[in-house]
DNA sequence: CTATGACCAAATATGAAACATTGGTCATAA
DNA sequence: TTATGACCAATGTTTCATATTTGGTCATAG
């Protein structure tokens, strides 16, 4: 079978995987479930992975991967991509139109199952701490005062996105504004704290952004090829 | 009995109460163990209270009254306290001050157990939106600027509180900075953001929130009296 | 009167054993 | 070579009888 081919397998097992995973869970997903909903057999499953644990990381390295192209892709579209409200802006949206990442974030027990409490689940072995690296990156290069505190800044960030995917669990749905205005509402307030007077550097703003996700596009290949040598 | 011995003695079931379901929560904290602990008997406990969950409604109701006293407290003793800044901040320490108020306020499986889904339990039947209100009265008193969307506001806010006492759950504790530093980082992002270009009038804030604080005091003391009859 | 704790029905926990499903393999087919 | 699916050990689920615990009561003691 050409390599092609072999790779477009690969992906239609992750597309089925992923369809299932999100509407039943990691638990009542079972090999033969993905095998029938992929029209691939059960045995073919395991030519690309070694086990189901390794499918579901396949999985995730595939959504954290889109999930950051899809986010430098806004961020390069929007003029005001650089700034910091526009990054975390469109940060906010890529993590939204993610179930997969949303459902990371926020750790969340109903989609991740079991997988959660493994000893050696992947995220208990790449505890990933990005944001601060990119606050702290964005205010080397002008795109937040400087004298906001980079360690509780990254936090508070990390706090709203995660209230953004995980308040529906402490309050009807129905008493949430809509997804866009909660993220222009953010997006104002962080605009209003957070830019220096000067405005800030739309354009150094974008170089910082392909810069990080450049490094995080190399840890994601590099992950991804420790995979197929095992 | 005297009358004010009885109503100690009422607090003292609460207090152990609080202590055990704090502890072990809701579900392995029994009622004969709640009477070991205020050092009463079985039976006392239901001279006070109709049944378990009576009880800990009580507790609840209690607590909330606490922890609305701090705030007001907080605030009445804070110079800026008025500011929509110092108003948020001093909610979030009396939020933080009260064990049981974040678990009311994160839904807590393990501290509030099988009480959550209960079909009649004190959460199903007043869902209380009161940030709303809040923001609202501030932005007509002028704490706030006009041009804040109220209902998002007021979500954003509910999402830092949550947000709050809740990040734990997803990522270690020791990555998370300490909370002071987060509250008073919350508190200056929103003042930067929310406050009014004329720095708003820390007198007439603090008068709002009399207002509201007078509100749902009336609201306990109805509810109270409404278990009490029953 | 108030307060107690032994008491009871109802709910819940426990364990064993039968039963079903799952992740993963590998002899066989294409 | 590549792909398949029947097969298997291991794990998970259901059942059901038994034992324990629990919320709540009330006859009795103080």
């Amino acid at each position: 079978m050409a390599k092609a081919d072999n790779e477009a397998r690969r992906q239609r097992i992750l597309d089925a995987a992923a369809a299932l995973f999100i509407h039943y869970g990691y638990d009542k997903t079972t090999v033969s479930d993905i095998a029938r909903e992929a029209g691939v057999s059960k045995g073919a499953i395991y030519l690309h992975f070694d086990s189901k644990d390794d499918l579901f990381e396949g999985l995730l390295l595939r959504e954290m991967t889109t999930y950051s192209e899809k986010w430098l892709e806004f961020i390069e579209a929007d003029p005001r991509g650089g700034t910091l409200a526009g990054m975390y802006k469109n940060m906010l949206y890529a993590l939204d139109s993610s179930v997969f990442m949303a459902a990371i974030f926020k750790q969340d027990g109903r989609i991740l199952g079991t997988y959660l409490r493994k000893p050696d689940s992947f995220f208990r072995r790449h505890r990933q701490s990005t944001r601060y690296e990119f606050v702290k990156l964005m205010q080397e290069v002008g795109g937040i005062r400087k004298d906001a505190d980079p360690k509780v800044t990254a936090h508070i960030m990390n706090m709203l996105a995660y209230g953004l995917v995980a308040m529906d669990e402490v309050m009807p749905r129905d008493e949430i504004p809509p997804t866009e205005a909660i993220i222009e509402g953010i997006a104002e307030i962080m605009d209003r704290a957070l830019t220096p007077e000067d405005g800030g550097n739309s354009e150094a703003g974008k170089a910082a952004v392909r810069q990080i996700f450049e490094a995080s596009r190399q840890w994601y290949e590099q992950r991804r090829n420790q995979e197929d040598a095992s």
